[in-house]
Parts: structure tokens; sequence; C-alpha cells
RNA sequence: UGGGGUGUAGCCAAGCGGUAAGGCAAGGGACUUUGACUCCCUCAUUCGUAGGUUCGAUCCCUGCCACCCCAGCCA
């Protein structure tokens, strides 16, 4: 990727100290998501980081699905997520793992905990443990199974890994303060029981390591240096660094664990829960629906992973809680897909023409660039003849302020054709503008001596009736509006939804169920997200592959969707044009 | 009212005691057979705030304010 300069930030400082005190020889990251449910841009952010990160330093990045909840995980987002890894251009060059390649070492760890007093086979149920957990502002106290002799919680231990006990009645702790002021470390569970198959180990086991246990134990044991997370985990860094510390004997190596923001964006979101919402709640059509987030979605939107990569690179890293604004990532786009996109014309909103002296059922063949800086690529052939189409918010009849296309009286050049002057126009019954009469100057022709007669009017696109091709556009505004303005009907339907919700089975809440604010926020989501219109273009967009980008003149980029038929291609519309807006 | 973080322009973000980078957005202009692209120019006397230390503070110290995270047997 040309120009990939990315400026250094907080954790290549700190990197760069850890390298020259010698704390570390090489650098080794790691890519950690849950297999879950689908990627969007948010993770890029932590993915790049993750990769760039080592790349720069010559080191290396694993892949490793933390898969430490059978309940929540399936192989489906695995393979999701492997593709868009490779889609952004990374490769897990120190190799592809699972929290669940290291059930036997965890499992081996904690019965040596158990032995050492490090941990305890508790009995207190949920509600319970969680009152004795205290509060922010109140100590929490001792478990009363905290200090039973260490045989009867490996006995216990060993029971819970053979099945003897039902869900939620013994969990593994970890013995560390119960009067910490830091939550997080007041005895937090390492184990718990669930009798859930898993993807990938089946029923061998009922009893499934904790995040906090399993994490730094994956890094350390894959000899991971600089553990990259977001922020909300620096509370428990000093957990991560109990576990690795005690487990050291077990262990061979003390990886650092570094945190940064989050990614947010405006006009959208990248919680799961909501853009779940936004899936079930058929305010978009799927999760690779043009107007998500996920990076399905983008790639099918258009967005290229240049794009994407120069964004990531572009916003920086901080520790601050930011939100960047989506002119951002557009931008990036417009700078990748303006040097690479082919160019041709497509009207949106067709307005017949009718060239009045132009000799009946004469036909001319006009070559177009392919594009205007890159005479390399080539060019197409488009036909002119009596009847085009331009666009309907070309031309007024009663021209407004600085209006400088089509009205009558008024000369425009029509792109690599000839200047005309629009002589008048037919409306219908109800005062719509029907069709446009102009006149040709025939001396005008691009190309021409004549051509280069100075005129006040813009140079408008357009589609030859001749060999006009339908094809429809799929034109997107944010999903969310700006000032979060909520509309009523919307709030009708929310609250119905949320009654729907109350019924959720048990036991599966924590997958499905919505709380109070994923509701308040269904309730900014923009109803007009999508506008789908029928158009004509010159057939030059019928003959590439679903996926391709052109730039249609004058109007945006459009990327030509799977849904497309040989009778009619679709086009989404990835990102417009900075300037007149059209559409 | 506990602990952990963060506050630099409309939005990101550099800055690490020597007098506020860059990008996006916005505005102006040049160029243009895309109102695109490209190219120029403008856009923080001031760094959440009040004090203190210093010849000198966005950088160091103290108080205050605002926002974010934590009370899952999720990650």
């Amino acid at each position: 990727m040309e120009n990939e300069v990315v400026r250094t930030n907080f954790i290549w400082d700190a990197i760069d100290q850890d390298l020259e005190a010698g704390r570390y020889q090489q650098v080794h990251t790691r890519f950690p998501p849950e297999p879950n449910g689908y990627m969007h841009i948010g993770h890029c952010k932590a993915l790049i980081m993750d990769f760039l990160t080592a790349e720069k330093y010559g080191g290396k990045c694993n892949l490793r699905f933390d898969d430490t909840n059978p309940a929540k995980e399936d192989t489906e987002y695995v393979e999701a997520i492997k593709r868009d890894i490779n889609w952004l251009g990374f490769h897990w060059t120190g190799g592809l793992y699972y929290a669940s390649d290291y059930y036997d070492k965890c499992y081996e760890i904690a019965e040596d905990w158990i032995k050492r007093g490090l941990a305890y086979v508790d009995e207190l149920t949920p509600d319970e443990m969680r009152e004795y957990r205290g509060t922010l502002t109140k100590p929490g106290k001792n478990s009363p199974f905290r200090d039973r002799p260490w045989e009867e919680s490996l006995d216990l231990f060993r029971r819970m890994k053979n099945g003897e006990f039902p869900e939620k009645s013994l969990t593994l702790r970890a013995k560390i303060d119960m009067a910490s002021p830091n939550i997080v470390m007041r005895d937090p569970a390492m184990y718990r029981i669930l009798y859930k198959e898993h993807w990938r180990t089946g029923n061998k086991w009922c009893i499934y390591p904790m995040y906090d246990f399993a994490h730094p134990i994956g890094d350390a044991l894959e000899g991971i240096s600089h553990s990259l997370c977001s922020l909300e985990y620096e509370i428990h860094r000093p957990l991560y660094d109990w576990v690795v510390e005690k487990a050291a004997n077990m262990l061979p190596a003390h990886p650092r664990q570094i945190e940064f923001a989050r990614l947010n964006m405006t006009q959208t979101v990248m919680s799961k829960r909501k853009l779940r919402a936004l899936v079930e709640g058929g305010y978009v059509n799927g999760w690779d629906d043009p107007r998500m987030p996920t990076l399905s979605a983008l790639r099918r939107r258009g967005y290229t992973a240049a794009a994407i990569r120069d964004f990531v690179s572009r916003i920086g890293l901080s520790k601050a809680d930011s939100v960047v604004d989506t002119a951002m990532l557009e931008a990036c786009v417009r700078q990748d897909l303006d040097d690479k996109a082919l160019r041709a014309m497509a009207i949106l909103r067709p307005l017949k023409v009718v060239l009045t002296n132009w000799p009946d059922g004469e036909v001319k063949e006009i070559e177009m660039e392919n594009h205007p800086k890159h005479p390399e690529m080539g060019t197409h052939t488009v036909k002119f003849g009596k009847e085009l189409y331009i666009d309907q918010e070309d031309f007024m009849e009663v021209p407004a302020n600085k209006f400088q296309r089509m009205y009558p009286g008024f000369e425009v050049r029509l792109k690599g054709a000839y200047i005309v002057k629009c002589e008048g126009c037919k409306k219908d019954e109800e005062g719509n503008v029907v069709e446009v009469y102009c006149t040709v100057d025939f001396d005008s022709a691009s190309g021409t001596e004549g051509a280069n007669r100075k005129i006040k009017g813009k140079v408008l696109h357009w589609v030859s009736a001749e060999d006009a091709v339908e094809f429809e556009a799929r034109l997107y505004d944010p999903l969310l509006s700006d000032d979060g303005e909520v509309e009523e009907a919307a709030e009708e339907a929310v609250a119905e939804e949320a009654a729907n919700v109350e019924d959720t089975e048990d036991g599966e809440e924590e997958m499905s169920a919505l709380t109070r604010s994923d509701y308040d926020f269904l309730k900014t989501v923009n109803k007009n997200s999508l506008t789908v219109l029928k158009g004509v273009a010159e057939p030059f967009i019928k003959e590439c592959e679903n996926g391709t980008t052109f730039q249609f003149v004058r109007v945006g980029y459009f990327c030509k969707d799977p849904d497309s038929t040989d009778a009619l291609p679709v086009f989404n519309r990835t990102v417009g044009l900075n300037g007149i807006k059209l559409g």
C-alpha cells in the first residue's frame, strides 16, 4: 500500500522503550477476536494495530480466536473473520490459534494454584457472590468457602470437571483481595461450569476458563510480547499481571498489556448488540447491508481495503474517547477510488432531451476516456443521437441563482460531444417537465477547433437513448440521524419490539435481549437511509463483474452489487463526489 | 461519596520545559470538457479550569470541573 505512513503513537513509543531497555528482544502481537459475530470497522482499528505493529518491528502477529464461551461462539464467524483479515491484506505470520488449544494447560495451572492456595472452589450462588463482592464504595467480604482446605477445593474442582455439579453451582475463584478498591481483583472467577458443546472441543469439557484467566495464559504461551487491547481492559491489567505472575512457573513469557481507545464514528454504531438490533428489527437487510459498518457491508458498498487501512492510519491512536467524523472515512475512499475507478456516464433521474436540429436516425460514435488522468486505462465508445437523457436536476425551466446548467436560452456542453442550446421544454398536465428541446452547435464537436469556444454553462453528463441500459441505483444516507431526533412512528415500533422481547426464553437472553439504551438508540435510526432509483447508463457499466467500481461522472462512485442480473445491473453508491450533489 | 482513565480547533491528532505539526470538515482563489481531481491561501495569542514552581509551562506540582470504564459464573 503506497503511502501507508502511519505516524508513531504512544504504544510504539512504549515498545521502543521496552526494546531499548531490553525487556523484550522481539515484538510479537496477536489479534484475538471472539468468533461471535461479524467484524466491523471498529475491530479494524485493533486488527490493523496488531498486524501493523508486528510488521513495523519485523515481528510476528498471531490470529487467536478467543473461544472460551461456547454458548456464544460459532465456526461460521471464524471463517468470516479470516476472510475479512485476508481481504484487508494481512497474514497471521505467527500462526493460527484458539484459546481452546490451551484448555489443558489452563486446567493444569488451575490445579497448581489450588495446591498453592491461590485459588479455591466457591459454592456461593451468583446472587450471593454479587452480595459478597460489595459495591463500588463498599469493600467485599470473604466467601465462607475461601479458606477451605486446598485438598477439598482440588477434589471439588476435579468433580466439577467430571460433570458432577450443575451449572452455576460452583466456581473456581482466584484468591486475591475482597477488599480491593478495584472490583476486578475481588476474587475473580477463573472457571465456571457450562454444559455446552464447544464447536472445537465438543463435549470434552464442562468447565470453561474465563477471559481473565485464559487470555493472559494464551498470550504468554504464544510468546506474545505486547498484548494490545481496548481501554475497558485497563482495570483488568492488574489481574492480567497477577495471573501471569502466579503462573510464571508454568509459562515461558510475561507479555505486557497496553490499552488504547476504541473507534467510534458519527452516524453509526459499533456495538454488536445494536447492530444485531438493526438486523433483527429489519432496519437493514442483513449484516452485509451496505449501510452497516461491518466489513462485509463496507466491501459490498465499494469501500476498498486500501481506503480502510488508510483511514485507520489517519485517525491515529490515543487513549482519549473520541468519535471520528464519518467524513474522514469517505475522504479516504474518494482518494483511493479517484485514482482507480473507471469513468462512465449514468443518469439517476432521467429527463429526455431532444436535439431538434439533429438529423433523424443519425447516430455518431464517440470515444470516451476511461480515466482523465490515466490514458493507459484506455477508452470506450458511446453513441450519440437525436434523443438522449440528462439528469432532472440538471435542468430548470426557471434557473435558480448561480444555476449554470441547462435552462431555456442557455448553452451547456454535453461531455465529449457538442455545445447545445436549450430552446424550451414540454410539460405534462401537472406541470412536470417531461421533455427538453435543444439545438446543437455542429461546429463545437469535442476534439475540433470549434470546441474551444468558451461558454458559461457547465459540462453535463448524458446518456444516449440509442444505447441506454437501465440499472438500479441504491443510494445510502447515514443509518443514524445526526441530531438523534426521535420520530414518533419509530418510537411506537420500538415499544412494540421491546414488549416482544420480554418473552424471550431465559438462558439465551444475553445473546438477544436488548437493553433500554439499545431501544433508545433505535429511535434515532434514519428511516430514509436507502433510496432506490431506476436510472439509465451507457452500456459500458454492464461489462464488468460484481464488485467493480465506477465513477459515474458528476454523480459519485458506484460499486456493482451481487443482486445484479443480466437484465438489471444494480449499483451501490459507495460515496458521492465533493461539490454538486446529484441524487 | 471507591478505584482506574481521559480532557489541545467543528472532528481526529502531534507535542515529552524554549514560545501550538498534520489530516478531515469549512471558507476563499487558480486550473478544469466531471461544480470532481490537482494546486494555492485562510482557519487555536492558546492547550478543561483556578492557582503554584520557573527567566520561560500544553508539558512539572496542587485544587477544582467534565466525560469514560468497573459491582457477568461475558469478552
